[in-house]
Parts: C-alpha cells; sequence; structure tokens
DNA sequence: CAAGTGGGATGGTAAGACCAGTGCACCGAA
DNA sequence: TTCGGTGCACTGGTCTTACCATCCCACTTG
C-alpha cells in the first residue's frame, strides 16, 4: 500500500444538509410546489441542531430552490425551477468584476449575432409576428416617445433570445443589454446627446428582421454585428477597437 | 392625498445584512482578500444576534463572495471574483431540467469560438506559450493520466479565455465548461465509455493553437466550433441537431 | 349556517454556552 | 542570537433554550 490516505477535510454540518435536501428536490423525491418538513421537524431527522437546519436553508433559498414562510403548514415550500439565481449570479458577476464597456459591447455583440443566427432557422410564425410588431413599434416611436422607443427595442430582441430556442442565450442577453442600458444611461447624463440615431437603430433593427424572416442565418448574424457595431462603437475608447474588430471580420 | 401608502412588506433582517455587506463588496469598501469584521464584531455593528449575521453570511458565502475559516485573524475572507456561483446555477438548472445540454454545449461553442477569434489578435507572446505548452501536455498525456490531460484540456480553454481579453467572455467560458465537465463526468459514471477521444481531442486543440498563433481570426473560430461539435454532438439528443448546425455554417 | 375568535404550529430572532481549530506571541533551548 | 515549541486568545461551528409575530385551521358562538 503506497500511503493513499485521503485527506480528512472537515464537512460543515449544514452543508450536508444542504446536499441532502438539495438532491432530493433535483432527484425530484419532493417535488415543486411541495412543502419540506418543518424546521423542527427537519432538525429531528437530520440530528441537528436548529440554526444548522436554517443555515442550510437559508443556502438552498438564495439557489432559488425553495422558499419559508412562517405559518403556512407544512414547512419550507419546493419552488419551481426559474431563471432567478443564474441571473442573480450573472448580475452580481457583472457588477463585481469592474468590466470596461468594451467587454460589455463585445460580449452582447457576441450573444446577438448568434441569438440571430439561430431565430433565422428555430423562430415560430409567433414569434417572427411579434418581432415585425415591435419593428414598427419602433419605427412608429422614432424622435417621438424616447422611452417608448427603447422599449419597443428592447422587447425585441426579446423576442430574438427567446427565438433563438437557447435560455442560456437568452438570460445573459438580458442581463447584458441591462448591464450596458445603465452605464450608458448613466454616461449620457454626463455627456449629453441621445437621440438622432433612433432612425438608424429603427432600420438596422428592421434589416435584421428581415434577414430572420428571410431565414438567412449568416445574414441575420452578421447585421446583427454591425448593428452593435454602429450603435456602440463611437461611445467605446478608440484603443479598444481591435477587440471588436477581431469579430466583424 | 390619494392613499398612496407603500405595503408594510417585512424585510428580513439577514437580508438587510447581506445586502450591507454586498454592497461593501461590490462597492470596493473592502477589497478581495480583505477581511470583514469577526461574527461577534458584526453583531455589534449591526446590532443583531449571531445567527442572524451567520445566516448572512451563508448566503455570501454561497453567492461565493466571502469564505468563513476558523481561526484566521479578523473574520471572514473577501474572495476574488469567479465563476464558481455562475457554474452551480448552470449545473443545477441542468439537472432540473430547466436547462438542457444542449444549450449548454451551444453555449459553449458561441462563446469559444468568439474568444478563439479574439484570442487570434489580441494574444500576447506569454499565452501564445501557455497554450503551446497545454498542447503538448495534452498530447503526453493521451492514453495515459485521463485526469491530467483533462487539467490539460481545461488549462489549454482558461488560457484562450483569458488570451481573449475579455473578461466577462472568461468568466462564462469558465462557468460553461465547468457545469458541462461536472454533469459529463456524472454522465460518465453511469454510462462508462470514457477515452479514445483524447486523441481527437488532442489534435483539435493542437488545431485551434496552430489557427490562433498564425493570428488566423476566423479559421480559429471555424475550428473551435468544429471541435465542440466534435466532442458533444455525439452526446446530445439528435432531435436538437438544428440548434447546433445553425451556428455551424 | 355564517362569522368571528381562539389555539397551535410555523418561521424569525435573540442570548448564552461550549468545542475545535488557527495564528501569533512569548519563552525556553540550542 | 536564533530557532523551535508551547500556550493563549480569538475565530468560526454547533447546540440549547427561549420568546415573538404570523398564519392557518377548527371550533365556538351568534
Amino acid at each position: 500500500m503506497t500511503t493513499q490516505f485521503t485527506p480528512a477535510v472537515p464537512v460543515r454540518t449544514y452543508e450536508r444538509v444542504v446536499e441532502q435536501i438539495e438532491s432530493a428536490i433535483t432527484s425530484g423525491t419532493v417535488r415543486p410546489g411541495e412543502h419540506l418538513p418543518s424546521e423542527r421537524e427537519l432538525m429531528v431527522q437530520f440530528s441537528v441542531s436548529r440554526p444548522t437546519i436554517r443555515e442550510a436553508l437559508r443556502v438552498l433559498q438564495s439557489m432559488g430552490l425553495v422558499e419559508s414562510k412562517p405559518g403556512g403548514r407544512g414547512g419550507p415550500k419546493v419552488l419551481e425551477p426559474s431563471p432567478a439565481s443564474l441571473t442573480r449570479s450573472f448580475a452580481t458577476m457583472v457588477r463585481l468584476d469592474s468590466l470596461s464597456m468594451t467587454e460589455l459591447v463585445q460580449f452582447r455583440l457576441v450573444l446577438d449575432s448568434s441569438a440571430c443566427r439561430l431565430a433565422s432557422t428555430l423562430h415560430t410564425a409567433e414569434q417572427l409576428e411579434q418581432m415585425r410588431s415591435c419593428v414598427e413599434r419602433m419605427e412608429a416611436e422614432v424622435g417621438k416617445d424616447a422611452e417608448a422607443f427603447a422599449r419597443a427595442d428592447m422587447d425585441f430582441h426579446l423576442t430574438v433570445w427567446e427565438a433563438s430556442g437557447n435560455a442560456l442565450l437568452a438570460m445573459c442577453g438580458r442581463a447584458v443589454a441591462g448591464a450596458i442600458l445603465e452605464l450608458i444611461t448613466r454616461q449620457l447624463k454626463d455627456s449629453g446627446a441621445t437621440e438622432r440615431t433612433e432612425a438608424e437603430s429603427a432600420a438596422l433593427d428592421r434589416g435584421i428582421f428581415e434577414a430572420i424572416a428571410a431565414g438567412e442565418a449568416a445574414e441575420a448574424g452578421r447585421r446583427a454585428r454591425q448593428a452593435i457595431y454602429d450603435r456602440y462603437a463611437s461611445i467605446l475608447p478608440p484603443s479598444d477597437g481591435p477587440g471588436l474588430d477581431a469579430l466583424m471580420g
């Protein structure tokens, strides 16, 4: 025997509770909508104290797996799967990492063009109709209600992400678009100079829509890239140009 | 006055503690590597009891923001930003069936090919050397140490993501790769059938490396796409084919 | 039979205590 | 003087107990 002892890593009690409950949920032993035993019941079943149970429940809650409410008969409720936790993780990462505007725009360029390619072949008739509606709303609001225009713009992209059939792409797209929007509005409050590009934006989005409608994946991707580039390149430091250009070929 | 009372929503004490500490971290008041006050100190500063502080810390810990170890002078340590929490979210969602493996692979295909394109033009000499080293490590471990091979493989992609110059891309890439790896290895434990593709994987990665080294962005992206496709298409349900094919053009 | 009231269970929070591990400072030996 | 070991103080981990606010349900009462 070659002294193959495994390190005696200390394992937190509440972590084991988390593991067991988590696997009970993912394995379907308890289904969404059902209730776990109450804290007092769990502390008996796990042979641990209530604070330990509670710490475990807090972790599960922050993962979006369960929800605790007082009173309701029968303890913590198992929630429906939801992207809330992923969205939050993504958002905190974006906030935490002191990302540059260029990185955000670059990332969105990647996501958007891919989503458009996918949407070109995977869209449903209904989604296509919704895209058309959004584009028309944009065109109708050019130069009028800036907020309504922005909303229509966002709705268009939401629909595209939806139509890509990839929930991950959709979630990241929403998160990064939100982050960009936030930074932009903050930045604009300093510098002024807002609209005037509305007409161009609407035209770009219509171009994307038509490529998607025609099912021309490559063209849709190209137009999406170009749209992001045209819209945001001007607000990025010129020194960051290579980063964007590398993706434009 | 039009009866504009806001609902007296009960707010959990530990949630407020989480918020305050979280904003202290995201705002940079405390930096990664630094220590928060000890639990006993925090319970004085927040005027709450220790269990409340601990529940808040468990939540922050599950978000990957802090780490608690006994002894070390000065309380919980603030961690470097890491994709760990994102990785876990991905894996959990797939296990809960609210995300398919195909979506995960598709997402990685998008990220990987973009990262390779960027890396082709933005890489430093040092990073290039590191990539070469990883590829050679892979080739040396073919058919030998499976774990060392996997590590070299992962290191290669880590370097590529690093070289892309986009921290967001890198984080998401690491997260999705980690999730895929975790899910795959679990799946393999059930089905057996592992190696034999190691040689092919090494060859694919070498191809990517050479395209990056040559600065051929488009070719690097194409090869990265192909590599993901070849490696994972076989484990995905054939009905999900269109999703991947749409990106392969 | 309906409306209101009470009880009982739940989660939220607090206070106090003990244990095990860690790091540092101090002190003794080389 | 310097190196090494020992002890102490502090940390987090866990447990116990307790009290409060809330909520659901059943029972009582009109």
